[in-house]
RNA sequence: GGAUGAUUAGCUCAGUGGUAGAGCGUGCCCCUGUUAAGGGCAGGGUCGAAAGUUCGAAUCUUUCAUCAUCCGCCA
């Protein structure tokens, strides 16, 4: 019976007055020999059990390591030292698991790096950084549910096995069990599908969107937060081949409307974590602010991780249309001084330097832009009235980028036709999703937030593969 | 996929042609109300791999591998 167990979060916040407590956990360390230092996980903090000099077997003394786990019970009173308020005083030690410390690999002690903490992923969970992290991801994913189910979206599980590839938002990964070194063949040569598990060539998701649009032509408000598959070869630390994405839908949504959701959406899941993870936030700004210590000054944020939520709780996103963005870079000081490596001009796709000036340099916040020239966004992107843009709006955030993309769709059959046959996109095969326009259309919108930019938002991490707890990235699929 | 850089002890790193180093961790001893505890002693590396130049290579050259950063693709 192990119930009976006070997790450390709640004994830090007792009143001392001699009760008797359960505690079990990890030890984080063992000083003086007598002070352990107990972590479960709850939070950041341990507690301190007091082992009184004489009392206890050297023995058992000799098993408390690094990361070895213990039962202790004991009382808990009022501490002595002066680093925490409460201790426990140990009547037993159980050692309910060894960790020989001539051969565990996470010495907490010898400041191990992000990149060394990667390759020992399956323990990195029990360091600070990463335990802050991962109960920041947690209550972000929490606060998503929690957003849309205050407003009243129903939440869809859109597929993960698709053959569709519509999209066209990235390269995928094949789903089959055809046997690879001799696959059934067509009379040409070429795979033949209809023997695959599916009878035709299946792939895993690069987004759900096109079935949550289905989902809301009839609940007018839906969102999936699922799995996304992308088979790229990006190398970036904002890159994933496997990630989470929220993809919510509306009916009835104007570009407008879309946008006012996206910010509101965003600002709800800053102060969520704001308001319940506090002390992981404090963590995480003076991890930080000591990661930036290294840093020559120029490279330093200008604020820290707090200060940096604060500002986006409490500012407007700017939005801006692509054409006014496009003024702001050919009049900038960036531009005349020659700094963009890459041209500007009207119709091009911004490249990350672009965005990041308009981002970190000119606005200092958030950035939300809109109406970008069709030949750079996607087909179903609803087409704007000058006939050159569409109602497509990106935001972009400081030191991330893009963190969201989203649209108006075009709602419209025939124009909707129209630009899939422009793009080469097989109109017949896409037959379900356009049957969406042909009974009972109504303008709608929707955007895709990628979960991991968010927590690395959140977090001020740095590096997207310290976000998710197994990082699936080229050549790399180890846990 | 492209560019740049890195790879030396368990970890973090120094070592630019002449016998392989530090801090931390680890082990043993001492101390005992500590807070990254303190003091002492000890063990620990065919310098990422292969080939080459050289009397001699961690150090120079080539190829490969892995990692990081930036770019492209996007979320």
């Amino acid at each position: 019976m192990f119930n009976k167990r006070v997790k450390v979060k709640d004994l830090l916040a007792s009143e001392p007055t001699g009760q008797e407590v359960i505690v079990m956990g990890w030890v984080r360390g063992f000083r003086n020999n007598q002070f352990i230092a107990i972590n479960d996980g709850s939070t950041n903090n341990n507690i301190q059990v007091v082992a009184e000099l004489g009392t206890f077997d050297e023995a058992i003394l000799k098993r408390l390591t690094q990361s070895a786990s213990v039962k202790v019970t004991g009382t808990l009173i009022a501490s002595q030292g002066k680093g925490q308020k409460v201790e426990v005083k140990a009547t037993t030690i159980e050692i309910l698991g060894d960790c020989d410390p001539e051969k565990y690999p996470l010495q907490l002690r010898n400041r191990p790096s992000l990149e060394y903490l990667r390759e020992i992923a399956h323990l990195r969970f029990r360091t600070q950084t990463f335990g802050s992290v991962f109960r920041v991801r947690h209550a972000l994913a929490f606060a998503v549910h929690k957003f849309y189910n205050e407003k009243g979206f129903v939440y869809m599980h859109t597929p993960i096995v698709t053959a569709s590839d519509a999209e066209g938002a990235g390269e995928m990964f094949r789903v089959t069990t055809l046997p690879m070194d001799n696959p059934p063949r067509n009379e040409d040569g070429s795979i033949n599908f209809k023997e695959d598990f599916f009878g035709r060539s299946t792939n895993l998701t690069v987004s759900g969107q096109l079935e949550g649009e289905l989902a809301a032509m009839a609940f007018s408000e839906i969102y999936t937060f699922g799995p996304t598959f992308r088979a790229e070869n990006s190398n970036t630390a904002r890159h994933l081949a496997e990630f989470w994405m929220i993809e919510p839908e509306m009916a009835f949504y104007d570009l407008e409307d879309n946008m006012n959701l996206a910010e509101e959406f965003i600002k709800y899941l800053i102060r969520h974590v704001m308001e319940n993870n506090r002390e992981d936030l404090d963590f995480l700004a003076q991890r930080l602010a000591e990661e930036e210590k290294q840093l020559p000054q120029d490279k330093r944020s200008e604020m820290g991780l707090i200060e940096k939520l604060e500002f986006v709780l409490n500012n407007n996103f700017e939005r801006i249309t692509y054409t006014e963005a496009i003024d702001i870079l050919l009049n900038s000081p960036a531009y005349k001084k020659k700094k963009f490596q890459y041209e500007v001009k009207w119709g091009i796709d911004m490249q990350s330097e672009h965005e990041r000036y308009l981002v970190e340099k000119h606005f200092k916040k958030p950035v939300i832009v809109t109406n970008y020239p069709k030949d750079i966004k996607a087909f179903y992107m609803r087409q704007n009235d000058d006939g050159k843009t569409v109602a497509a709006m990106d935001i972009l955030a400081p030191g991330i980028g893009e963190i969201v993309g989203g649209s108006q769709r075009e709602e419209r059959l025939d124009k909707l036709t129209q630009r899939m046959e422009e793009m080469h996109i097989p109109v017949e095969e896409m037959w379900w999703f356009l049957d969406t326009r042909r009974y009972g259309t109504v303008p709608h919108a929707g955007f895709g937030l990628g979960f991991e930019r968010m927590v690395l938002f959140v977090t001020g991490m740095t590096n997207i593969r310290d976000v998710i707890a197994f990082p699936r990235t080229p050549k790399n699929a180890e846990f």
